[in-house]
DNA sequence: ATGAAAGCGCTAACAC
DNA sequence: GTGTTAGCGCTTTCAT
């Protein structure tokens, strides 16, 4: 396709008369532009967008690395950048890792390469010495909170979160709770095992069934969890679809919710609605959308977004 | 930070032989070789990937053009995408649209700007004709069937697909059948309706509700439906969500599924399972997967994903 | 085996 | 107002 030189030489102008009218410069006369203009339209021309990043040393693109495994809280927090990016005039970049911390490194390094202006960390699985370095080539935003001071954060407290709900399932009389959780090194499982034991004591192994993420794994949960000597009499699930795996199983072996066992989840999917499952909602897709802006305002800020509990009749 | 210059100059080479070694040429003495990696090493040197990109014409980056509006049909194209492009070393880039035909154009032309190498359609708003001249510069597939030889295409014959909901409705005795889709000018719609004309004839208005995306709107749907002089005793749902509020609703005026009405979703979602509802699935994952295939190919290959209908008790 | 030099397509001093 | 020129950071002939 045609460039710069061939609209030059045919306008009859210099390349820097292109620039000029191409970038709405002033100081070009009304007779060269509108030469320039016709040529531009004639050729169809398009200025090369990667030759004009390389001399500003930005590409107004931006990267979102997310594991992007199966589950629906990732989705939300992608759709909340997706949403906030639009606005803007900025291009987002899906990094996808499924937790393999060489590909998560591979897609840090584009900033370094200059291919990308900054990025969001969704979830990680590299820890935060390793990741740190990488602030020096462009803006990097997490949305779990840390301390260092050179990560912007738009994150959800998640620990007061699952605070109170053991609490209140403790009001509600519950003595012998479950819970399942995600990777058992991922932080948010840690916080939960850490609310529990504020609450109730250090969890019995047998009340903790790590690595849930979907239906299927909810129900065969449900079904380790409800053959137990001793029951548990609430289980708070790490997600509405992992709740809702669980309620089936309850339903099929006739323990009713919530009269013989207390069902709570996370993040207000439908399911959850559908099954009337309670569900504490993270506000996942805000909590995107102010990570998005963070980045292009290369905010280094700690903005806390707070999470609301929807109370319906499974507890 | 350091460029190619530098290292040359430090490791007392010309650039020529620097990127060579970048690129893992032969023909570099052994000693040169170690010379410049040392340097790279000790400057943490990155080769810049953006004037990489302008000399070789490409970018290795493809983009995703989806309205990204609540459905999550959508997020499981997208999903497909980015699972095929994780094994391949290629970025892809999302472009949400809300259906606006300017920014749909806006962002098409990212391929004229050698910005992108590829586009994938997953659901567009501009028609063909104003499409078409785009893939003179770069490759363009599309999630949707369509005549056109310039476009490849990884898709499911909806048509096909409705067709045989309808008529097994019809063979199930159900005569008074009313249906939801999203967008009236979606090819989908289209597609259900000509379809329900062909087992059912013209459709009544009052059976056809347009614009329906998530639960609130399947309930909103089942109201009226339900409410009509005349009750239909088949609701086919354009996705498991809206067939969920549907399902809701019916429940909430003690009209039970199937023994007074017959509900079908589609796309195979965790609430459908969850309520037992009957749902075709159009495999829209493996739907991206292919058309990622496709681009990265440069095919213009029409591949007809199979759908399957997964009977629950709903109907 | 190695390097000089000519680009890739554009922007931005600087001079006129 | 307009053009010349020197880059941005790299690859790739083409000599040697």
């Amino acid at each position: 396709m045609a460039n710069i030189n061939e609209i030059a030489r045919l306008a009859g102008v210099s390349i820097t008369t292109v620039s000029r009218v191409l970038n709405n410069h002033k100081y070009v006369s009304a007779e060269k532009r509108a030469a320039v203009e016709k040529v531009i339209k004639a050729m169809d021309y398009t200025p090369n967008r990667v030759a004009i990043d390389l001399i500003r040393r930005e590409t107004r693109t931006i990267g979102v690395i997310i594991p992007y495994n199966n589950n629906p809280a990732f989705d939300q927090l992608l759709h909340g950048v997706l949403n906030a990016s639009i606005e803007q005039d900025f291009s987002v970049t899906v990094l996808p890792t499924k937790y393999n911390k060489a590909k998560e490194l591979q897609y840090l390094s584009m900033l370094k390469n200059k291919l990308l202006d900054g990025i969001i960390i969704v979830s990680r699985s590299n820890p935060w010495e390793t990741i740190l370095p990488y602030t020096n080539y462009g803006v990097i935003v997490s949305c779990e909170y840390t301390d260092h001071l050179e990560i912007g954060c738009s994150y959800v407290d998640r620990y007061a979160s699952y605070l109170e709900v053991f609490q209140y399932l403790k009001d509600k009389g519950h003595r012998n709770v479950a819970f399942t959780t995600a990777r058992t090194e991922s932080t948010s499982t840690q916080q939960t095992v850490a609310a529990y034991k504020e609450i109730f004591g250090v969890p019995q192994p047998d009340l903790h069934l790590p690595e849930c993420y979907r239906m299927e794994d909810g129900h065969a949960a449900g079904k380790k969890l409800l053959n137990l000597s001793i029951r548990p009499t609430a289980i708070y699930a790490n997600g509405d679809e992992v709740a809702g795996g669980i309620y089936q199983y309850a339903q099929s072996i006739q323990v009713s919710v919530p009269e013989d066992l207390a069902i709570m989840g996370q993040e207000n999917q439908p399911i959850g609605v559908a099954l009337g499952l309670s569900s504490v909602d993270h506000q996942l897709v805000k909590v995107g959308e102010h990570a998005f802006q963070l980045l292009i305002d290369k905010s280094r800020e700690k903005i806390k977004i707070p999470y609301r509990i929807n109370h319906r009749l499974s507890i």
